[in-house]
DNA sequence: CGCGCTATTGAGAGAGCTCAATGTGCGTGG
DNA sequence: CCACGCACATTGAGCTCTCTCAATAGCGCG
């Protein structure tokens, strides 16, 4: 039976207004969606390309990603996702998933069914406008890693990559000091970065070397966060951060 | 002064309806949207990274494509445009661009002003479904680019971005027979690529070789479909050119 | 206390890059 | 109508960044 958990979609709601403004009303339409909360181990697949699904699924712990497959066992990861994410909110529009999503880490998912999230961008157009905000940020990040993959070299793109997420966790509440969790393994991370793990582990342990990182146990320090930024050319202007003015 | 121009909006409405379905009052309602026209050599940018635009620009004829600038001349093009796109879309909620848009061969472009737009998507919430799924859709291409460049060589690469070039330009009438035109040089579609054009020339050729493909003069001739799309695991799902389905 | 996954390091190979020269087609001006 | 200039296409030669294969080490969990 699904139930309005305030603190779930309170992750929703928080997440939003980091990147515009809600009204009082928006917010209590948004904190009166129906859920369905799920926990999942960790390498679960939660939709698979091909899938048709009929819900969207808000991260409330945990990370995700999206990733494809291709022959001989190659897969890219396409983006990673923490909490106060919704990772498939495309699949509000576009039916066909061309892509899977999985937990990268234990996670607790809440499930928003799409005919709820559509009664909604209907009720509240500035609500439809900023969940499309939201997928266009996600399509400025595609666009970023895109040109990494592109025109970067391992180095610049493992900055890169460390300084975003930086950011991203900053953003919410996650992060502050120029340190935060990425729970990732080197092979995930190499996925990510279109890189192997062999070489992601060798451009890492010179990154450490130079003093600019360090990472144990999942929690990644920067110690140089200036002269990483620089080595990368890192511009925060594609994670639009900045209500109302980006 | 803005007049509308009927020739011009139904460009939009071709390839809005390629993707989705529009009511004739919805398509009215397009066809009256204001609009000034342009007409621009080849190379030339229309928005500019860091620029905050107040319109969106239409292509009526003519190619364009989205590029960043890294340093050392390096260049990454993020997606190619063809008449009927909105390739700056993004901008309605992204109100810095974090990239360039800039013509690639001569063009004609419609500028629509981003309140007319706005408005449009407020009055019919379809409507803003609609351009909502076309930019969803260009999300789509963004994560295919960067699995082909994450973990596709530059042969499988090539041919994938001529597979997607040609159905792109079959779905809105610009192409058939396996035939298309490609207006662009070696060295543009290796900044699309993420290869040098050294590199790309002579894998083209090693493809003409095998008489899978011909090239000449802007136009491309995909002389052996099956074994061309075969080869790089094409799969036209993220296209989501199958209205209401996908 | 050992299995299984991840991290690390070594050695050699290769896809794609850089530098460089030559060929080709076309637009412009004389 | 032809010559020149310029941008693009093509080919050669050598190099390097990143990959593959392989072995060892570390760590968490049953």
């Amino acid at each position: 039976m699904p139930s309005p958990d305030p603190h779930a979609m309170a992750m929703l709601v928080r997440k939003l207004e980091s990147i515009a403004d809600l009204s009082a009303e928006e917010r209590e339409a948004i904190l009166g969606l129906p859920l369905r909360t799920q926990a999942l181990q960790a390498k679960q697949d939660i939709v698979r390309e091909g899938d048709r699904p009929s819900q969207c699924c808000l991260i409330l712990n945990g990370w995700a990603c999206r990733y494809k497959l291709l022959g001989e066992g190659r897969r890219q990861i396409l983006s990673l996702h923490i909490p106060g994410d919704v990772p498939d909110l495309q699949s509000l529009h576009l039916h066909t998933m061309d892509h899977s999503l999985g937990t990268l880490t234990k996670a607790t998912l809440a499930f928003i069914p799409h005919d709820a999230l559509r009664a909604l961008t209907v009720r509240f157009p500035n609500v439809a406008a900023v969940l499309w905000r939201d997928t266009l940020i996600d399509a400025a990040t595609f666009r970023e890693w895109m040109t990494g993959m592109g025109r970067r070299d391992a180095y610049e793109r493992i900055a890169h990559l460390f300084c975003e997420l930086y950011l991203k966790q900053e953003a919410v509440g996650l992060a502050t000091e120029h340190r935060c969790q990425i729970p990732l393994t080197q092979i995930e991370l190499s996925d990510a970065l279109g890189l192997t793990p062999v070489h992601f582990n060798r451009v890492l342990k010179e990154m450490r070397e130079k003093r600019l990182i360090a990472m144990k146990a999942g929690t990644l320090a920067i110690e140089a966060w200036d002269e990483l930024a620089r080595a990368c050319e890192f511009d925060p202007t594609y994670l639009h951060l900045v209500k109302r003015q980006s």
